[in-house]
DNA sequence: TTCATAGTTCGATGCTAATCGAAGCATTGA
DNA sequence: TCAATGCTTCGATTAGCATCGAACTATGAA
């Protein structure tokens, strides 16, 4: 027989499209009920509840209990860094999922795309980073420059922190409405965080939608053409 | 509905353990034919026809015909990426056949991991300089230590160019071979090119093996032990 | 107790994909 | 030209698995 690690396994159970929308959705870190995955997934509760069971005896997430809901969460940081190398290659080779895209405008202007800043304004930041010199793309993907990091730390976002997991600091994920690059890795979440934060920007409920405040926008526009 | 990259199509691809014994067998950088990939993958030759075209359909390998032969290479670098992440999660779930890691002893032995020292000879390099304290394992992740930048210096490394790069001067990668961590980072990458310099290893063409000539294993030895 | 909500188990169905034998191309060498 | 080798295509079989309706368990609320 064959020896080594059976990725095959574990790719198998990422390579059904309802299991990997589950986990696509817990990418973002939170912890979602069986019936929010099943919704995400677009299947019914019995279906969402084989491919949970599946997905947690294959370790590759873990469960929960609290009152009467199920918590899912991804078993570990080398999971999301798995589904983050899988999407850069399903972007190489063309393999996006086609949908004619909601002609929301807001949707289009600015949208979270797991747990970063995608739409208008997410292209708009990647490039803005980009202009200013504070990430470059090289051979091996988006990283952070020397003013980069000091940008970062004067915007107040911790980068150990962020190094200390394993996920990548910096990666480029393609826009689907503006078919540009966006930033996503941790730094890229940390960003959109951070907007947060300073109330720049308001996620929508039950929706993708970022909103920002008039304000919060104005000054997000200085941020990234200074 | 949903957007974004399809991984569970690239995913699915993975998930066969006959395509995912070809893939392994192609890690090592060599181009395979046809009949070696059933062989290595235990199918026909015609069922392993069938995995190939499937595969070069998905852009995760591609074909070079030569005579009547046709040898078969991973498209890409960020394939080699994501076998090896994966083969992390499943070592990590205890997802094992029998022995880990790549087949070949001299890949087991010392292989490149992008442009770094790894396998046995990459594990020994990580443990010699964490035992002589030139370099310390911290919540921050790996960093070089006072005596470890004399260190650096004395062995004709130029430090301050490596600083002025945006990557990070010191990196823990985990060996998929042996389990254990070991060095990457630009510091990483230039202890590699400077054991090419000093003539005590070769790259081996067409291949991730790293050749160490006797005496320059020897040294090398003697360096990590000192 | 009774009802509502969250989730699972069971069973049936239907589809997809892996597999291999047999036959068919294509290339090379004699 | 013929034979051998390398690989693919075709067809039939089989097995696995995703899916969902229906019924069941568990928790919480009225």
């Amino acid at each position: 027989m064959k020896e080594g690690p059976d990725i095959a396994r574990v790719a198998a159970l990422l390579g059904d499209p309802a299991r990997a929308n589950m986990l696509t959705a817990l990418m973002s870190g939170r912890a979602l009920t069986a019936a929010e995955l099943a919704q995400e997934a677009g299947v019914t509760p019995q279906t969402a509840s084989s491919h949970l069971a599946k997905l947690e005896a294959g370790l590759i997430i873990t469960q929960r209990k609290q009152g009467r809901h199920r918590y899912f969460t991804l078993s570990g940081p080398d999971i999301v860094e798995a589904l983050e190398v899988l999407m850069g290659i399903a972007n190489r080779v063309g393999h996006n999922r086609v949908r004619t895209g909601p002609k929301d405008p807001e949707l289009r202007h600015a949208r979270v795309c797991y747990d970063h800043l995608a739409g208008d304004m997410g292209v708009a930041l990647f490039e803005g980073l980009t202009q200013q010199g504070l990430i470059e793309t090289g051979i091996n993907g988006v990283a952070l420059t020397v003013n980069g990091i000091e940008f970062a730390n004067a915007f107040g976002i911790d980068l150990d922190a962020l190094h200390s997991k394993r996920r990548p600091l910096c990666r480029e994920c393609l826009d689907w409405s503006a078919r540009q690059s966006h930033l996503a890795g941790s730094f890229g979440a940390a960003l959109l965080d951070r907007f947060y934060d300073l109330g720049w920007a308001k996620r929508v409920a039950d929706s993708r939608i970022v909103r920002f405040s008039t304000e919060g926008e104005r000054q997000f526009r200085e941020l990234i053409s200074r």
